[in-house]
DNA sequence: ACCTGAACACCGTTCAAGT
DNA sequence: ACCTGAACACCGTTCAAGT
């Protein structure tokens, strides 16, 4: 019972794995099954080899989740230092929004990394040479990166764990938690649910540039 | 071998068990140890039971993780309707943060849970009712809370990620984290570095005040 | 009504052994 | 140099059985 594999080790001969293998596999199958579904017998599993050959390339799962969280910072456009800083860093924002978009699993993970690997140092600095750029002081480029990323990464933790995508699935929803709430123990709640239910155009997109907008229209750099 | 407990089932009669009991073992289990060392297993053996018996009180590890984040929910102090809405919403932003420093567990789980408890409902509807009394109409206010809670919870959870809590250590951090980096590859990055090791004043609570500020200030209810 | 023993299908990780 | 089998100490959850 049970047949033996001859083909693999004799045709074949399966390229040896890598650090990178590793951590793409685990990618792949977090966009899959989320992060819980990353354990290192399934990582193992998707290479063809047994759990315990992945230590020969990574230390532990910790050090996957490392990778992991790098390559997504990979995935994401750098700012440019010659454009005005204001758009540089809408079109950064809208690129870590797209990324995260691709990757749910990542939103809670990209800033509680103690060990940042190069393309996460490398995006960092970008954003801070933008704002330099920009003439923010080093205090002020710090202060401006802080709130602009406080309200990207929180924005996005919001809006990817809700259930629902589009305006038409908001309005379903809406009235569904509108039926089974108490009315009269939660007005405001339930006159923001079937103010929206009525009119259901509710749009994560406008509502993330819009507050976007507003800090950083209150955002300046510091006078010369 | 093994000794037989006698006294627990003759003398004390262990109090039955109650949902609430099993939430609050399971938020003294994360206080001490994260969320990771909440297992169903070691919640009831903090509470001398086997673990199968939670499972006549809670329905799945999920359920629990519900009522945690709802009881954090019940610790913050709801805003009032009768103030200025901005101090209303300082106070409420500080009273959260307060709550996710206690519960460092709960800052990725207090927006995601699908099924809102009491606690939970309770904040949410005194959010909004404390802007429409201000003079929010219904969208503007949830856009406000958006624009607010955005920034809140991405603040705190940059502020608990990293490996630090007051400006002396900050300081020794950035001395270390400067030394081991490649100067020439970031340089942005080692400028701010050298300056905070320079003048260790960064203070998290003065940063966060100041965004904040920066928001509430560039939010205005509608005009009538 | 509540608690448990045994079991199932999983985890991450170590270590000595194989090639 | 790389991969593996066996083992250890864990998981969440179900189910039939006990009181």
């Amino acid at each position: 019972m049970g047949e033996r594999n001859i083909g693999r080790h004799t045709r074949a001969k399966r390229p040896p794995l890598s650090r990178d293998m590793v951590v793409a596999a685990a990618i792949a199958l977090a966009d899959e099954a989320g992060e819980t579904g990353v354990s290192m017998r399934a990582i193992a599993a998707r290479l063809g080899v047994q759990a315990m050959s992945l230590y020969n390339h990574v230390s532990s799962r910790e050090d996957v989740l490392d990778g992991m969280v790098d390559s997504v910072f990979g995935e994401i456009d750098l700012p440019a230092s010659t454009t005005d800083w204001r758009e540089a860093m809408r079109d950064r924002a809208a690129s870590v929004r797209a990324a995260l978009q691709r990757h749910h699993w990542a939103v809670g993970l990209m800033d509680s990394r103690r060990r940042p690997g190069p393309a996460t140092l490398r995006h960092h600095d970008a954003v801070l040479g933008a704002l330099r750029a920009g003439g923010f002081s080093v205090a002020m480029a710090v202060h401006a990166f802080t709130v602009i990323d406080s309200y990207l990464y929180g924005f996005v933790l919001q809006e990817l764990s809700l259930p629902f995508t589009g305006p038409v699935e908001f309005g379903e929803v809406a009235e569904g938690i509108a039926r089974d709430l108490p009315a009269d123990a939660y007005p405001n709640l339930t006159e923001v649910l079937t103010e929206y239910t009525r009119r259901p155009d509710y749009d994560y997109a406008s509502e993330f540039d819009l507050g976007l907008s507003m800090i950083l229209n209150a955002l300046q750099p510091d006078e010369a």
